[in-house]
DNA sequence: CCTAAACTTAAACACATGGTTAAATATGAT
DNA sequence: ATCATATTTAACCATGTGTTTAAGTTTAGG
C-alpha cells in the first residue's frame, strides 16, 4: 500500500466531516468566490464561514486571493485526491483481501 | 448531483479522520477481529479502542457478532461506499464545472 | 460457586469544535 | 479626513473528542 500522510488525511477528513464545508467545496467547483457571496446561501454568522474557510485552507483544499477588501477563495483540487486515492486503496484493499482463500476460511458463519 | 444523506457523510468522514480508526478499517479487511486483537498493534488502552469501535459502528461501518466472552467485529463496506461516491461525484463536478466556458471566463487571472 | 478473561461503562480531564456577538482592521470611495 | 464595505480577530460558550484509570458485567471453565 503507498504511504500516506496521517495529518494531511486526518484535515481532510476533517473538513469533509462538516455539511457546511462540503457544500463550500462544492460551492467552489463553479469558481472563485468571495467569503460574502460563499456565506450568502447559509444561516450563520460571517465569522461562522470565515473560520471554515480558516480550516479548508490550513488543509490545503482551498487557497485565497486579495484584491481590494474583497478576498477570492478558491479549489486546490488536489488535496481532495488525497483523500479520495486513500478511499479508493482502502476499497481495494478490501476487495483483495475479500477474495482470498484464507479470509474465505477464517469468515466461514460460525453461528446463525 | 445525486442527494447523500449529510448525517452518514458526517459520521462516515468524522471516523476516517482518526488515523487510529482507518488503521482499524484497513486491519478488518483481512477479517474479522476480536477487540483485543484490534488493539494489540496500539499503544493505547482497551476502552480508547473500544471506543473508537463504537463510533465505528455508530457510523455503520462495522458490525459486531458476540460468541462467548469474544466479540467480533467484521466489515460493512457498503458504508464507505457512499463516501467514496460522495466524494468522486464532487470531483466529477469539479471537472464538468472546470471544463465550462463560464468558469474559464470568470477565472482569467486578474493581477499576477 | 469462584475465578479469570474479554470487554464495557463510568468518571474525569485537557483540548478542539462550531457557533455567537462585538470590536478591530484594511481598503476604496467621497 | 471620513465613511462604508469586506473580512478577520477576540472573547466567550456549550458541546464533543480522545484519552486515561478504576470499577462493572458477562461468560466459560474448573
Amino acid at each position: 500500500m503507498v504511504k500516506y500522510d496521517d495529518e494531511l488525511l486526518d484535515d481532510v477528513f476533517h473538513v469533509l466531516s462538516d455539511p457546511t464545508r462540503r457544500e463550500i467545496l462544492k460551492q467552489l467547483g463553479v469558481g472563485e468566490m468571495t467569503v460574502m457571496n460563499l456565506a450568502k446561501p447559509f444561516d450563520m454568522s460571517l465569522p461562522a464561514i470565515s473560520k471554515h474557510l480558516k480550516v479548508l485552507e490550513k488543509a490545503g483544499l482551498v487557497s485565497v486571493r486579495k484584491e481590494g477588501t474583497f478576498r477570492y477563495y478558491g479549489l486546490n483540487p488536489k488535496t481532495v485526491d488525497s483523500a479520495f486515492e486513500w478511499l479508493m486503496e482502502l476499497r481495494n484493499f478490501w476487495t483483495t483481501q475479500l477474495t482470498s482463500l484464507e479470509h474465505f476460511l477464517d469468515n466461514q458463519p460460525k453461528e446463525k
